[in-house]
DNA sequence: CTATTCTTGACAAATTTAGTCAGGAATCTA
DNA sequence: TAGATTCCTGACTAAATTTGTCAAGAATAG
């Protein structure tokens, strides 16, 4: 199982839109990306993986870019993972039950409700939720906080 | 956040300990090894880690070789795969806040509260635990299951 | 003493990650 | 229509990590 740069950055980006979305206006790779010091050429290729999972919606040319296809609250964190992630999968053998010598290792199942754990946390938090418990939470400097409207 | 083979081949090798111990004996890494599919001079690093962790009890020479250094449900599997994986954690800054630009990324509580989830929940399961679900999962077919006693 | 088993550290091949880059396609504005 | 802008795509590559192997040594049982 991995998690790497790639989906972190994939969530980063997306509260990005999140944050900074207005009605109408799309936002340009260049401008999240400096935002969120994310490298541009490498936020392209995220961005589309997001764009064919019908997370994000592109427009082309000047005034062009990115936005969220659906509201923030009902974009999840984990559609956001596994439409950038190969390997989030915890069982060695990509769940087909092959781990021991053709058969199940004594581990399969915890590997499995293991995934079933992480997915239904990363399931159950969408964009908005994150950035509501950014905004509300009682142990985090001030400094941490950003007026978001 | 990576777990690796590495880490999935120490929890198997432990359940393997847990499954086969006999009072006093010592099991051999070639045993543990080929039983589970593991390779042998992998075990061997991956045995050493719990030792030093105090997870396992070694012992040398002739009838010499490992086990459980205690019951089998006072092992959780967290302390298994923290012994052997370097990068568990899933902020992408390993915590220090610095993930954007010297300053706490959008995201870095979030990734925090999924460490959190992810470690309460390797944490309260035990090996015990684990060979319990096994043998109790109602889907689980019968030739998956065995005699452990 | 000898065979057995763990101990340790160095090493290396294979894989994966984390990007870069170039050429192209679509779109807006003048 | 021309030109600037922005996304789109796929190929490519360097660095890092993973997944092991290997050899020499230390401890112990018999």
């Amino acid at each position: 199982m991995n998690l790497t740069t790639k989906g972190k950055y994939a969530v980063t980006a997306a509260l990005d839109l999140a944050i900074n979305e207005k009605q109408t206006a799309f936002l340009k790779i260049a401008d999240v990306a400096e935002r969120q010091s994310i490298p541009p050429s490498y936020l392209e290729q995220i961005f589309n993986n997001l764009r064919k999972a019908n997370i994000l919606t592109a427009s082309r040319g000047p005034k062009g870019g990115f936005r969220l296809s659906r509201p923030s609250d009902e974009i999840m964190i984990g559609e956001i993972i596994t439409a950038v992630e190969k390997r989030m999968d915890a069982t060695q053998c990509s769940g087909d039950g092959t781990c021991n010598a053709g058969s199940k290792c004594v581990a399969h199942n915890f590997w499995i409700e293991l995934n079933e754990n992480i997915n239904s946390f990363l399931m159950q938090k969408s964009l908005q939720d994150v950035l509501k418990s950014r905004r509300t939470n009682p142990h985090e400097k001030d400094d941490f906080l950003i007026a978001t409207g």
